[in-house]
Parts: structure tokens; C-alpha cells; sequence
DNA sequence: ATGAAAGCGCTAACAA
DNA sequence: TTGTTAGCGCTTTCAT
């Protein structure tokens, strides 16, 4: 049986309302008294239940989080970005990882209000109706990490993923790649999946550029995609000279197809990668890759729910964070080389 | 405000000991009843507080996590793991992730404690005088995943490291090498520091081998130590034409360096991981590495856990999972080579 | 089959 | 400065 605040008043021979007092640091306790509460309390090895507290406070300090998938280096960093500033404020994580499964995401978003979770922070944007319905019921702050689902009325913390897929595009078309082609994600999430694509599309209309639609493909954001992917591009009549990939990690995925084709990554075939993860440095060649602030990202989401949580401010609207092009060694520049 | 029990009783016209009857799905209620409660609940949107039931059943379904590094395949894989088996049995996550951070860990384990989560996991060895009294003092189930503390009264879920040691450096004699260097881990770790260099040692002398204490060098497991080391290593006057690397990401650092230098894996010099992480397929070559079962260790540090927690049985005794040689690229043969 | 009431471990008026 | 007491939202005897 744990030991509870009565044994330590006992203990101590005060009430419960001192021990109380001690343990929350009020100052009407006179110093004597503090310190045979603060005896008892070691003696009895007391630690006040939270449940307890948070019974009679109404308030929990939990926050809930549901990540597509933690063994992705992405949302791994994220998540410690997150875990650090919520601990520094008292909060503390309950992570959901959902693979895929969105059954499991209504699981989880109902355990979240059950227990009353203060906040909740969700990194993918494949809200079905149940879901969305669920946030909207719940009165508890939401907000989106990395992504920006459909509903308005979802706060997201994100980049420009429409300019930074421009830019990117715009740096291989600046390299003097003239066929470039493009692996992109999912396109029913709006972010990672059409305003990359868009951005791609945009970035080589304004230079004149022709679509290839036999160089545009889609995967899934996973490394074994992105071999598959540009496998398939390697299969076409004339390859593209260059590629824009979504996700750093499609992007490693295609690289390792191209050395598996015998072909070199960046002198026959340059790759852009999106995300900017740990990845990017630990393959050779190292990935150029449209960087997207990680850790930033992870502690301003953490930062803002936090401000909603606490009331201060409500923001209605997206925090967009600056990317930024990360130049490294995969991508080739065509210019001043004869042909 | 929060609907509440009460309110739902109310609105259906039945007492709070009904509802609380359908909401735990007791028998002792008419259909009718029943139906009633229900719609009274979908019409309020209410959810029973986790945080009262707790209070009266003493029970959380809440497990402390703590893991060393987010960031990383090996931990966040088997983080995963255990987030599966933990949701499947009603379980949730409380995740702290303490970088190097000792203090963090204590605080984080007493919030647990307070939080009066079922079990802890915890996935580091380095275990200081005061975490260890905390540990024993507060009276909940603590599992290792990975690693194994001095402490003989912790279990542990862990590989074999010093025959999983043994054998990779057996592997790398049997293809030929005379010279095999070796980057160790932590000394202060018993498991993947001090265990893995003994197997390292004795299979060298097990074969009539002496160590060449210029080509043992300790890192953090990180990649860049692994490079580090590597640099090191390759300053030497007569350099080692393979090496056992305790830790795939330092695998993949080493690799790095040596590609970096102009050498080639495992042409000039052959490398062997450690883990068995999703990096040994990402990298070019592939790795080759000692792998441990990471997913079936998370699952089983979560079995295992269950079963303390349920008291089915207080297994005293560490589970010790079987590795596996998982041959890939990175290592050559030179047996049937002419010199 | 249903309800009244006690109590889980704590905090916070309110009194003293 | 300290103590008494009434909840917090639920479950669970114990009656009925």
C-alpha cells in the first residue's frame, strides 16, 4: 500500500493541510514544522499521487502526441525537439505511434480525452471524418506538426512546402539540368504530397520547361519507395538527368538504386532530397536536400500548443518556418562542362 | 466545463451507479436502461475521466519509457516495439528521453512515480548511486531493454554481447584478416561496453591473435565518434584491414571516414557493425553487422513487463535473446585471394 | 436490477 | 499560522 498524505501528517503530527502546504511551498508554514513534515515525508518515502492532484486541480500536464512513425529519423526528431521543451515546462509525453493505422489513431485520440490530455500534437494529415469530428468534440487544443490537413480550422506548423519544392526544383534547373524528374509522396496529403508537387510543376514552367510525366512518380515518403520509384526511372527511355525527391528518405532509397544500376550519384544522375534529416550527412555522396528546421519546428509546436494551453493566445494562424537549401554533394552542376 | 457522470445520469434519468454499470459493461442492466445511458452519453459527448478511475482502482495503465536518444534507429525501433505491445494491452507511453542528461532521469522518475505508472523501462546502463536507491525505494516493476546494469536485482532483455562479440570477431578471422582492429564502446557499460571488448579480445586470442592496442580505440556509439575513431585508426603506421565496430552508427562513421580518405569498403578495409539497425541496408555497401533482435526485444521488455505488472510471475532472471551474423557487404574475404 | 452513500488521495475554502 | 471539511469524478459495497 503506498504511503499517502494522512501517514505523513501522522507521521509528522500536523494536519493534512500542512503537509499539503509543505509540498507545494506555500509560505504560512513555520520552519519547524517544515522540517518535521520534510522528515516524514523521507522517512516515508512519500510521493504525492499526481492522479490525486490532478483530480482536484484539473489539470494534468500531459500532452498527447500521435506520430506516424517513430523509427523515422524525421519524426524521431521532432519528437525529442518536443520532449524537451515540454519537459522543461512540466509536461510530460504520451506518444502514439500509429503505423498506417487509423483505428488506431481514434483509439488513441479517445484515450487522450479520457485522459484528459491538455494537448495534443499530431504529425501526419490523413484526417477522415471520424477523426476530424472527434477533434472538433473534444475541447482540447490541437495542433499540427509538420503538416497542414484540409480543415481550416486546424492550426499547423509548417514551411512553405509549395516554395520550398520551387526552390528546390529552381536549383537543379539553375545546375543546368534540363530533364528533371520528380518522386513525390502521397497526393491526398495536401502539404507533403500536392504543394511539393505543385512547387515542382511551378519551378519548371517558369523556366520553360516541359513536364515529363514518364518522370514523375509517386511513393511514400519511405526509403524503399524511393528505390522502387526510381527504378522505375531508370527504366524509361531516357532517364532524367536529375531528381527531385520528396523525403530524404525516398531520396537515399532512390541513390542506392542508382549505385545498384551501376550508375554514380551525382555525375550520371544528380538527387534533391526534402527534410533535411540526419540522413543527409550520413550517406555518401552526402544529400543536397531542401532543409526543413527540424528541431525548431518540433520546439515551436511544443511552444505554441503550450501558449494555448495556457491561454495567453489562441494563434489562428499557421506559424510558417523558413527552409532552407542545404547544398551537399549529390547534385551535379552541367553548366560550364562541355557536353 | 467537463461533462461528467452525473450529468449523464441526469439527462437519462437513472442514477450515477447505473451509468457507471454500462460504461464498464456490467450485466445487472436492462436493455432498456442501458440504451438510455447510451444515448444520454453520445448526446453529451461524454468520456469517463480517466484520472477519477484511476483514483479509485489504483490503477493507470501507464508505463514510464526512458530512453537515451530519440534520435536514433536502435531506440526509437525498439521504442516502437513497445509502444505496440503496450497499445494492444490497453497500455500507454510516458516517454522520456534523457540525453546524457543523469538529472533529467531522476526527475523524470520521480514525476513517474508520482504519475504512478504500472512499470518503467529503461534503456541505458548508466545507472548512479542515486537512481539506483530511487529505483529500489519506490515499489514499481523496472525493466532493462538492451542493456544490463551492474545491479543483479534488475532484469534485463538483452543479446548475449560478449558471444555476440565473439562471434563477429570470429567471422572477421575466418575470412582471412590477421589485423583487426576494434571500436569499442563506453567502458563504464557493462553490456555493450565492457562485455562486447571481451569478446572482441578472447576471440582474438582464440585464435592465437594479439591485440594490437593501436587498433582498439572506445567511442559513444554515435556516428561521428565512429569516424573519429576511424581517422584514428587509419593514421596508424600499418592500419587494420578490418574492423569490428560496436555500433552500427559508428559502423556507418567509420565507413564514412574511410571513403572520405579514398579507401574503399571492404576492398582496403572491411567493416563489421553492431545492432543490426535499419542503417545496415541504407548505406552503400551494406553492412554487415551483428544484429540483435530489436524488434523482438522491444516486444518481449513489454511481455516481460506485463507480466510483472499482472504478477503473473517475477521472472528473476535476465531474457537473453538469440543474435544473428547478418552477412552483407562490408566485409571482405581474403582466404582465397593471392596477397 | 437499481440506487444511496462511502471513499480513492489530494487541494482549497473557510474557520479558528 | 494551522486545522476542519467539503469536494474533485468516479467505483463499489451494501441495501433494497
Amino acid at each position: 500500500m503506498q504511503v499517502k498524505i494522512k501517514d505523513v501528517a501522522k507521521r509528522a503530527g500536523v494536519s493534512v493541510t500542512t503537509v499539503s502546504r509543505v509540498l507545494n511551498g506555500e509560505k504560512y508554514v513555520k520552519d519547524d514544522l517544515k522540517a518535521k513534515v520534510n522528515k516524514a515525508i523521507d522517512e516515508l518515502g512519500y510521493a504525492p499521487s499526481q492522479i490525486a492532484r490532478s483530480l482536484v486541480r484539473k489539470k494534468t500536464n500531459l500532452i498527447g502526441v500521435i506520430v506516424p512513425d517513430l523509427t523515422s529519423s524525421f519524426y524521431s526528431t521532432i519528437l525529442s525537439s518536443i520532449e524537451q521543451v515540454a519537459s522543461a515546462n512540466d509536461y510530460h509525453l504520451l506518444v502514439c505511434n500509429i503505423s498506417e493505422d487509423i483505428d488506431k489513431e481514434l483509439k488513441y485520440l479517445n484515450a487522450f480525452q479520457e485522459m484528459r490530455v491538455e494537448g495534443i500534437i499530431i504529425m501526419h494529415e490523413k484526417i477522415n471524418e471520424p477523426i476530424r469530428n472527434l477533434i472538433h468534440k473534444i475541447h482540447i487544443p490541437v495542433i499540427f506538426s509538420s503538416v497542414k490537413p484540409m480543415d481550416q480550422k486546424f492550426i499547423s506548423v509548417i514551411v512553405d512546402d509549395y516554395a520550398a519544392a520551387f526552390d528546390a526544383t529552381k536549383y537543379l534547373i539553375e545546375l543546368g539540368h534540363e530533364s528533371i524528374g520528380f518522386i513525390g509522396g502521397d497526393m491526398r496529403d495536401i502539404t507533403s504530397g500536392q504543394n511539393r508537387y505543385s512547387g515542382y510543376r511551378n519551378a519548371m514552367a517558369a523556366s520553360g520547361k516541359k513536364l515529363v510525366y514518364e518522370h514523375i512518380r509517386f511513393g511514400d515518403y519511405k526509403v524503399q519507395s524511393g528505390y522502387d520509384q526510381m527504378k522505375d526511372l531508370l527504366g524509361t527511355e531516357t532517364p532524367p538527368t536529375a531528381v527531385f525527391v520528396v523525403s530524404d528518405d525516398m531520396a537515399v532509397g532512390a541513390m542506392n538504386c542508382i549505385r545498384d544500376h551501376n550508375l554514380r550519384v551525382p555525375e550520371d544522375i544528380s538527387i534533391m532530397g526534402f527534410d533535411g534529416s540526419l540522413l543527409t550527412e550520413l550517406v555518401r555522396p552526402k544529400l543536397t536536400s531542401m532543409e526543413q528546421p527540424i528541431h525548431l519546428m518540433g520546439r515551436v509546436t511544443m511552444e505554441v500548443l503550450l501558449k494555448q494551453i495556457e491561454g495567453d493566445k489562441m494563434p489562428d494562424e499557421d506559424v510558417i518556418l523558413a527552409h532552407r537549401l542545404m547544398i551537399r554533394e549529390s547534385c551535379r552542376n552541367r553548366n560550364d562542362e562541355r557536353n
